[in-house]
DNA sequence: TATGTATGAATGAATG
DNA sequence: CATTCATTCATACATA
């Protein structure tokens, strides 16, 4: 922990509560996208009792919110190699111990393809399937984080359905 | 934490093999500098087939690859600027695990507004805004004044009068 | 085993 | 509103 200085340097970056984004959450499920600014005000107005926020943090959050929610799109395209239902695991006991360079510029690696998980022993234990929601009973909201394929995994994306690039 | 001492963490980070480093530092290298989305879509094509791999890992990857890129240049020229590592959050009372996906919403025993920047004193009070949908509502007021008057600091950036909404 | 470093991923803010 | 940048966190991974 090295108990360094606690600097009293506060984040740049607003963080929202637990609370706030409790309210933020219900808020943008409700409905109409992107509040009015009179709405904007508003909200502030409630969630600042909850913690220091402002006007424009409740702004990017709703559009961040709605650019986020556009996960689930990205059809796949016409060609897309995936559903790879291989479970190569076989037996990376290989250390391979990396000096400093063998994972970072170019290197010869030797079949490398096998060892791309660390080894997943996980496969036998491997029932949790982000069961983590929290009884909360929290407006049911479309935000899921899936993450990227897994060897034995399904989910493909998760932080937008695009992120963007211009076409 | 061998026994059942697992979290439930099923998030494993995607993992490039090296083949598929090369790939991606290849193209990085090439200029191509932001793939568009269809430059993604092959990159995974061909990615894939060397290893489970998903657009959003590519497109992390390239987002960190040059975020990276631009870190490792900084602090030579000018002003030096090293101390990239050091989690320098002062934290309060604990801020190891990120819950993320975790609310606390009504919770009887809600403790986690310790995670904001500041220390708000916990009125712990949930009063559930009075912000519902305000029907028939556009945005036609004049702009938005609101930062987000950090306790002591203040935000680097100028972020402008209005968050840029309605022009 | 514990710690440090490297890197992918999440999110808030900026820009166009 | 769409896209990209910047900052932070969590986790893999190498090392002591």
């Amino acid at each position: 922990m090295t108990s360094a200085g606690h600097k009293i340097t506060a984040r740049q970056r607003w963080t929202p509560t637990p609370v706030q984004l409790q309210i933020l959450e219900r808020i943008f499920d409700q409905g109409t996208g992107t509040p009015s600014k009179q709405k904007i005000k508003e909200i502030t107005s409630e969630l600042s009792q909850h913690g220091q926020i402002s006007e424009t943090n409740v702004y990017n959050w709703f559009q961040n919110r709605r650019a986020r929610s556009k996960r689930k799109q990205l059809g796949s395209s016409s060609n897309n190699a995936e559903s790879e239902l291989e479970t190569e695991v076989e037996s990376p006991n290989e250390k391979k111990t990396k000096p400093e360079n063998l994972l970072s510029g170019q290197n010869p690696a030797p079949r490398a393809e096998d060892l791309c998980f660390q080894n997943p022993e996980i496969t036998s234990e491997l029932h949790f399937l982000g069961v983590m929601s929290n009884p909360t009973t929290f407006n049911g909201d479309e935000h899921l984080s899936g993450k990227m394929g897994m060897p034995g995994s399904y989910n493909i994306y998760d932080q937008a359905g695009d992120y963007g690039m211009a076409g």
